[in-house]
DNA sequence: TTAAAAATCTATAAAAACTATAGGGTATTA
DNA sequence: TAATACCCTATAGTTTTTATAGATTTTTAA
């Protein structure tokens, strides 16, 4: 299940990148649209900030922004930050590798073929998708 | 992020694949073979008899066992029963579709546009494997 | 220049839901 | 009678989501 964090971390984002210009929109005018807790998404949006995808600015007039074109946004990157992990398991991820407790030999593990599978699935949609194709 | 669950369901039921015949098997020795809390498999076990995966057999000599081959478990059944639904959000599951909370309209909806390629995605990996693919 | 207002930023904690495991007893079969 | 699956319950731990309370920064205007 995709957490809510990701959930309105996209749809924050996608509503940014609908916006005709690049100026500040306030957290406020965000959660109102989009059905979200105001002080949930304050905190998805700092994290989005801290991770380059979003400028802020404070004060009067303020509010967060894109400091990318939508179409420079891949979803491979928007997801990781937001859900984590692409794959299911660690043993086939790619950016945050562990080895599993349980399971001596990945190459005779079950699991680790059919999830080697899935991963390759979903980044082929990730890498294929982004910002922009969620909004036309 | 994969449950324990599931990954211990896979793993069990690709230990029961690979037996040269479909005589029962403890739990006690599949928890040993695959590292798994013998408590734990065994409720998970439970289910997937309960689903039609497996048969068992009480008393002396007893166990699990297989009462399908493994060319005909579909990974999808198998996932929908231990993970639960495929689908990321369940405005774009099959099985277990429900409406969102939030979103007045899916068909505008930049997540459920994003998760109806991930989902679509994942179905042709899960539809495309069976259990014999696992172990070979 | 100063004060008020508007906004983001930060930290914490509480509530809820879910996950993983353990314990103990019952029923069944060889 | 011993081995084994079956069933119910409890619980510790973790994660997720929301709420609370304030601190900080910027703009505006008196």
């Amino acid at each position: 299940m995709l957490s809510k964090k990701t959930k309105y971390g996209l749809k924050a984002l996608a509503y940014l990148a609908s916006q005709e210009n690049r100026e500040p929109v306030q957290i406020a005018e965000i959660a109102k649209h989009e059905n979200i807790s105001q002080k949930f998404l304050e905190s998805i949006l700092l994290t989005l900030r801290r991770n380059g995808f979003l400028g802020s600015k404070k004060g009067k007039g303020g509010g967060y922004y894109l400091i990318k074109e939508p179409n420079e946004i891949l979803m491979t990157a928007v997801m990781r930050v937001l859900e984590g992990p692409i794959a299911m398991v660690p043993c086939v991820s790619l950016n945050f590798y562990e080895k599993c407790d349980d399971c001596p030999d990945e190459n005779e593990c079950s699991v680790n073929k059919l999830m080697l599978k899935v991963r390759d699935a979903n980044l082929e949609v990730y890498r294929n998708n982004t910002l922009k194709d969620l909004i036309s």
